[in-house]
DNA sequence: CAAATAGTGTCTTTGAGACATTATGCG
DNA sequence: CGCATAATGTCTCAAAGACACTATTTG
């Protein structure tokens, strides 16, 4: 089989045997990884269903930059390991959670994102059920908690240009725990000619936020809110056994709309499966439960 | 205002002045531009309407490694810019083209994808009206073509598991271009359990096909086959006045499944607006040429 | 029994699939 | 005139929205 050469008259083998990585910059490369899932909170009586809301975890920094703000769980990829591999180390490294749904999200790269040196986030999608997973202790003092997200549309503008559209957007995005509350504002500037899409996000006002980690929150609750009505992504913050109307409500907060009983049900169920376990004790009558259905896509 | 100080006494500002990068490993990183279009091959009849294929474009490669084969346009992105600035410059440093459609389609970061040295790919999907695209003339001997796609899944197995199931698919890919005939085998291996989702991509077999690319491709396929359901995306793929016959055939290309036309028009007629003008000559009635309608999303 | 939720029935609306029918310019 | 495509009508079927009604348990 003959080889290749180039025009230094090197061959692959050669080339490769001498190769020098080049002397130009290199970006530094972190993962983080927003992580939500839905959480019982205390029932109003003994007849009413409890509550839920949606949580995602987030780590206090103890160093600078951004010191005493809250931040995603997240660090930076080692040269054996692929950015999901890292996302994966890092949040059970910081907070012991594993064995959950992950998915890549969006690599953001603006170059002064991180106010140390150039750093990009390939950022991640995690959904885990609040019974399954469970806080270790902060082991190297760091601290680990879940916010209750509370996200807003605080404004839009439209301006209709002669070949395409300007929408800007604000977004609010208050994260709660306890008597911690922290907030950011995003704009989102959507500028869509025949020349192509153009996508700004400049985050204008920021309590306590760590970095962009606003903006990645609100992108990937947009992203969960998309493919929930068109895959079983939901069922991941399930716990093994619920009810049709814990899955119904899951949908609720995420889509922060209301459902329709019926209709939910004829679409939902069939990513479900009934069981012979009923609840019981509730002050009202008893309701079956289903659990996960595999459904080859 | 007061200044938060950390354990070493330094103010964030003091902190950053002294700040040096870690000695840590950092990954080059990389853009590469899958940019389809679609493009009318000679009629068969004057009667006839000429026919459409799906293209990309492809860049051979004058050096090491892969050296002949043919690879996505890119190049690695500079301290200054984002992953999508650097994705917009290179593409027109190689290929000439600009002002398209574009977006972040997903980062590869397998340790090894690049023999050299680590090297993360920050992908993305790029679309353009045949017409008002020209390559420009390979300005550094750089040889760039419009290659023909032709996608196959060409195998499945699902195997079933008690606490979910594992898919595996295999597709094969074809690029054509004049004599030059490219093809590349990807295996999917989709595994979904309780614990999470675990994708592995291999390339199986690859003529031709520079570094990880034919999987960069097939990703790309895949998502623009999502995305042209639910959105006015494959618009960017049309010139500024179409007959929805026209439109009709390019979202048949994409999916590779005939439309009905009375349905199609009922469901993509509205992402348009109809013109004055007509076609003419066509050897049949004339048809009615529409063109882009910008919808507020 | 009252409160509260569980679960189903059904009428309407919407949209896609399937197929048929009519319209029209060109050689 | 006949070819090939343009454009629309209509019947059917599936799914979602809206709302009502019945069923059960516990204090």
């Amino acid at each position: 089989m003959e080889e290749t050469t180039d025009i230094n008259g090197l061959t692959e083998r050669k080339f490769l045997a001498n190769y020098k990585a080049g002397d130009y910059e290199r970006p530094s490369m972190a993962v983080d990884t927003v992580i939500f899932t839905v959480m019982q909170t205390k029932e109003a009586n003994y007849r009413k269903l409890p509550e839920k809301e949606l949580k995602i975890l987030l780590i206090k920094r103890g160093g600078h930059p951004y010191i005493g703000s809250w931040a995603l769980p997240g660090g930076f990829v080692d040269p054996d390991e692929t950015t999901e591999q890292a996302a994966i180390r890092e949040l059970k490294e910081e907070t012991g959670v594993e064995n959950i749904y992950l998915e890549q999200l969006y690599t953001f790269s603006e170059p002064h994102r991180d106010p140390r040196t150039w750093v990009m986030s390939c950022s991640y999608l995690a959904l885990a059920d609040s019974d399954g997973i469970s806080l270790r202790a902060g082991d190297d003092a760091r601290q680990a908690e879940w916010f209750t997200v509370r996200p807003y549309t605080v404004g839009q503008s439209i301006r209709k240009l002669d070949n395409g559209f300007e929408k800007i957007t604000e977004y609010r995005l208050e994260l709660i725990c306890g008597d911690i509350k922290l907030s950011g504002i995003v704009r989102h500037t959507l500028l869509r000619t025949d020349k192509g899409v153009k996508n700004t996000y400049e985050i204008t006002e920021n309590n306590g936020i760590a970095f962009d980690h606003a903006r990645i929150i609100l992108y990937a609750l947009e992203r969960l809110r998309g493919k929930i009505k068109y895959t079983d992504i939901a069922l991941n913050l399930m716990p093994e056994y619920f009810t049709l109307t814990d899955l119904q409500r899951v949908y609720e907060i995420i889509l922060g709309k209301e459902q329709i009983k019926a209709a939910f049900r004829r679409k939902y169920s069939v990513l479900t499966e009934p069981t012979d376990k009923m609840t019981s004790d509730a002050g009202h009558r008893p309701s079956r439960l289903y659990r996960r259905k595999w459904l080859i896509d």
